[in-house]
RNA sequence: CGGGGUGUAGCGCAGGUGGCUAGCGCGCAGCGUUUGGGACGCUGAGGCCGGAGGUUCAAGUCCUCUCACCCCGACCA
């Protein structure tokens, strides 16, 4: 490709709109354009980097066992009704109306459909295991687009669903998939962590990502140091040491005017925050929910949604915990009724705690669980902070942000179940099928893909998908014998099948090296009357600081063979 | 949804106390001189100042409404 005719321009300053780094260097280099928030076009190298991206996942899938389809992103809404995850995408759903006033959803996913699809295409146990998987275009109304590629409203995703007549065989698929996922990430040169993880909006049990680590990354993974445990913090477990081990003395009043806060009352009365109880209200659904906690732990909403087995979550108003007749600054599980509660077992973790009075500048010393108060229900609703303990092995967890670039659920029978998609097992049994799905974000690679491999120049491409492969570039083409030579090798490079990006512009070398950096193509190649002078020409890695020169004759082969050597 | 910010040429920005032909840099076009890390000179093209309404003799500038985009938060009584 000659860049004189490459649709896209480079740009010198730094797009206001961005501040990533990836946002940042796609707008740069010319390779995406926005054209309402979350949705952009894909420019001839970023097309070209994403195809690259497709081909390493197809490979791999096919290798895995998968076969390629397509499926519609224009959807009924009654398919989504039929799960009851209209409701659970909620907003996120793109919704319309066809000219019957008929309601269609853009599909943000495709378990529906194809649950639907190999219902009516599999009877029996003889038609399973299946792995299907389709590369196309998803629409999620996200609530906030952010950092270019990262969160998209319309992004190209493969998802691969597996289809298996039991858990074993879902596992088997799993497996494949996890392995299969591995090999796509090392391929693309990307160093990605498989972490526990929390299923969301689709639903089911086990789940893991993959998580690139970036600065820029939305996620955090909570990881130890000293076993292999990782998770995402939406997931993450800790183990909530012990903090006060007395024996347990009667309750009493204290006075606490003017102290609401637990900072504030841990304050007043000279006591560390996880000898105190903290009430935390939500509303679930509409309705109230009382949460305790000990008061130097944080309440992990997606948690505490899993439990509630709500769809929506949000903290309570000071107006609806009033309304209930609970006193704000000094609320307590305590003589509490009507109100569902659920604690957080850190409350088991020490006796005489302090706790709101239910009264006005009141709280109360010496409470207890359970001999003062009962909940509806208690289980690990905390969220895991860097520092705490490690559940498995009790090592210290570190916490760090990262990209998910892939998310694999095993979806069980949920799906199935719901839109009655059965097969007949060996003992003449109908049985749902057992499914899992597991997805990759092609646009959302490649930014971590840019966030892993830059410096301050630009970009640098791993070479697997890399828009080209080689940036050539001739100084003064005025000069008939570089211009000459430089056609010669751009014609002799492309009969290798080397991908060329050939700089054919009469600019300066500082325009050329700066757009050649900036582009992060892997190997660049100059000429000029310099280079001519040894007969040779200056091969330099994106990567590596330092260039080579290879005698004119040799050029092309060794390019090849160097090319091909860094491949595999 | 809440909070903050920004909309002026393809990109980055200035102008904002109303005042007549709306500027600067980059980029773009032409000519000339240059040339191993974003060269220089000259000439030139390019704007419904996000949109609507209002105030005024006069609005990029003031008022009201609205739209779009970016960032932060979805935070603990």
């Amino acid at each position: 490709m000659r860049i004189s005719k490459l649709f896209g321009k480079t740009q010198r300053e730094l797009p206001a709109e961005a501040d990533t780094i990836s946002h940042q260097l796609l707008l740069r280099a010319g390779m995406i354009h926005q054209i309402a928030a979350g949705v952009y076009s894909y420019l001839p190298l970023a097309w070209r980097a994403l195809r690259k991206i497709e081909n390493i996942i197809r490979e791999e899938m096919d290798k895995a066992g998968g076969q390629e389809l397509m499926l519609p992103a224009l959807q009924p809404l009654e398919l989504w009704q039929a799960t009851g995850r209209d409701l659970a995408f909620g907003q996120g759903l793109f919704t319309l109306s066809d000219r019957r006033e008929r309601r269609l959803v853009l599909g943000p996913t495709h378990e529906e459909v194809i649950t639907e699809l190999v219902n009516s295409n599999v009877q029996s146990y003889r038609d399973l295991p299946l792995l299907l998987y389709q590369i196309q275009t998803k629409f999620r109304d996200e609530p906030r687009p952010r950092a270019g590629l990262i969160r998209v409203r319309e992004f190209i995703m493969k998802d691969l669903y597996s289809f298996d007549t039991d858990e074993e065989g879902l596992s088997r698929s799993y497996n494949k998939m996890l392995q299969a996922y591995q090999n796509i990430y090392a391929r693309c040169g990307l160093p990605a962590r498989l972490v526990e993880a929390d299923s969301g909006a689709i639903g089911g049990k086990d789940s893991h990502e993959f998580i690139v680590i970036a600065e820029s990354g939305e996620d955090e993974v909570i990881s130890c140091a000293n076993c292999k445990y990782s998770a995402n913090v939406e997931k993450a477990q800790s183990t909530k040491e012990k903090v006060a081990g007395d024996e347990p003395l009667p309750l009493e009043d204290v006075s606490t005017p003017g102290i609401a806060t637990i900072e504030e009352v841990a304050n007043f009365l000279k006591i560390p925050r996880s000898h105190t109880l903290k009430a935390v209200f939500y509303s679930a659904d509409g309705r109230l929910i009382f949460v305790v906690i000990r008061g130097d732990l944080e309440v992990n909403e997606v948690k505490l949604k899993n439990v509630l087995k709500c769809s929506e979550l949000r903290m309570a108003t000071e107006a609806e915990v009033t309304e209930a007749g609970i006193v704000a600054g000094a609320a307590s599980p305590i003589g509490i009724s009507g109100i569902k509660v659920i604690a957080d077992d850190s409350i088991t973790t020490g006796t005489n705690f302090i706790a709101g009075a239910n009264k006005p500048e009141t709280h109360l010393r010496n409470v207890n669980y359970p001999r003062d108060f009962k909940v509806d229900l208690i289980t690990d609703i905390a969220r895991a902070r860097a520092g705490d303990r490690c559940p498995k092995c009790g090592g210290e967890l570190s916490s760090s942000h990262g990209i998910e670039v892939g998310h694999t659920f095993k979806l069980g029978t949920f799906i199935s179940q719901k839109m009655g998609a059965h097969f007949i097992d060996q003992g003449d049994l109908s049985r749902p099928i057992v499914m899992g799905c597991y997805g990759i974000g092609l646009g959302r690679l490649l930014a971590a893909g840019i966030e892993q491999n830059h410096d301050d120049k630009g970009i640098i491409w791993p070479l697997a998908i890399a828009p080209y492969h080689i940036y050539l570039c001739p100084l003064y083409l005025e000069n008939p014998q570089v211009a000459i030579t430089a056609e010669k090798l751009y014609t002799d490079l492309e009969g290798q099948h080397l991908e060329v990006l050939f700089d054919d512009r009469k600019e300066s070398p500082g325009v050329k090296f700066n757009d050649a950096d900036l582009l992060g193509i892997p190997v660049r190649v100059t000429i000029s009357p310099r280079t001519l002078e040894k007969n040779s020409v200056e091969v330099k890695w994106r990567s590596e600081k330092e260039p080579q020169l290879l005698p004119l004759e040799e050029a092309v082969l060794r390019l090849k063979e160097l090319i091909t050597g860094r491949e595999n």
